[in-house]
DNA sequence: GTCGTTGCAAAGCGTTTGCAGCCTA
DNA sequence: TAGGCTGCAAACGCTTTGCAACGAC
């Protein structure tokens, strides 16, 4: 039987308010902030026990710790930002996906991970460039 | 200015061999049988400074150490069978892919893991199945 | 001989686990 | 009150680092 907790309440919380994918470091700063005492061994025994009912997902990136959101409805995949490092949910799929698969092999899930520069960050970027040019 | 040496020499060597992305204990292993007393740390100093040069690069999976593969000059992706976990190289890309960002986002890279089952494993189920049947 | 490279062991880092006490139902 | 959940600290597994010794050039 599961119980509500407050711990695990702000846990949720803090994850639906973001509405991106964060950090278990992210969550625990976050959380602590509703409940002072928390410890970081319950956002990952939340965060395990959230997966295994179907509320939450891992999103794993690489070389980095995995990210957690909300699971939603839809399928979807990320862009993460090469400059600010923030991760995005794209609503998107390629069609053509299963086309690359050789022959024999069965298809279950793909994972798919644009990245690149966000739109905030590639603002930044001409804004400097504009800055610069008058030198 | 890079040295050559014996254990740098196994693990390209096993790198080659193998033509599928490795665990860095994988390789340890295979290396280890050519190079008595190796390190596991040689192997990761060894990896680092290989990718730094890029002779090989890392294959990041999720919720799993990274693999390793040699370098080739040919953009891929990878299918990962969640029968036997090995990992297989993929020759295709998809078409679209640029179609799924958003607008004033720029793409630079993109990662695409397939998962499902493999040839091999494919046929093992089958096999299974025929087998029980006559039960 | 120089100094890049190595093996070993210790340290890091993110994550998991054992345990006694707490708190929800 | 029962037993699931918690905080703490220790344990984990993988990776990195410090250091003295080794060996390629």
């Amino acid at each position: 039987m599961i119980r509500t907790t407050h711990q695990g309440d702000a846990i949720r919380r803090v994850l639906k308010k973001a509405g991106r994918p964060l950090a278990p470091q992210e969550i625990f700063d976050a959380a602590q902030r509703e409940v002072s005492g928390l410890g970081i061994a319950t956002v990952y025994r939340n965060l395990k026990s959230l997966q295994q009912e179907g509320a939450v997902t891992s999103v794993e990136l690489p070389g980095q710790a995995p990210r957690w959101e909300l699971a939603g409805d839809r399928h979807h995949h990320h862009f993460l930002c090469n400059t600010c490092d923030k991760l995005y949910e794209i609503n998107a799929c390629p069609e053509d996906i299963k086309n690359l698969l050789p022959k024999g092999f069965t298809l279950e899930e793909h994972d798919i991970l644009l990245r690149g520069q966000c739109i905030a960050c590639a603002r930044k970027d001409s804004l400097q460039e504009v800055k610069k040019q008058p030198k």
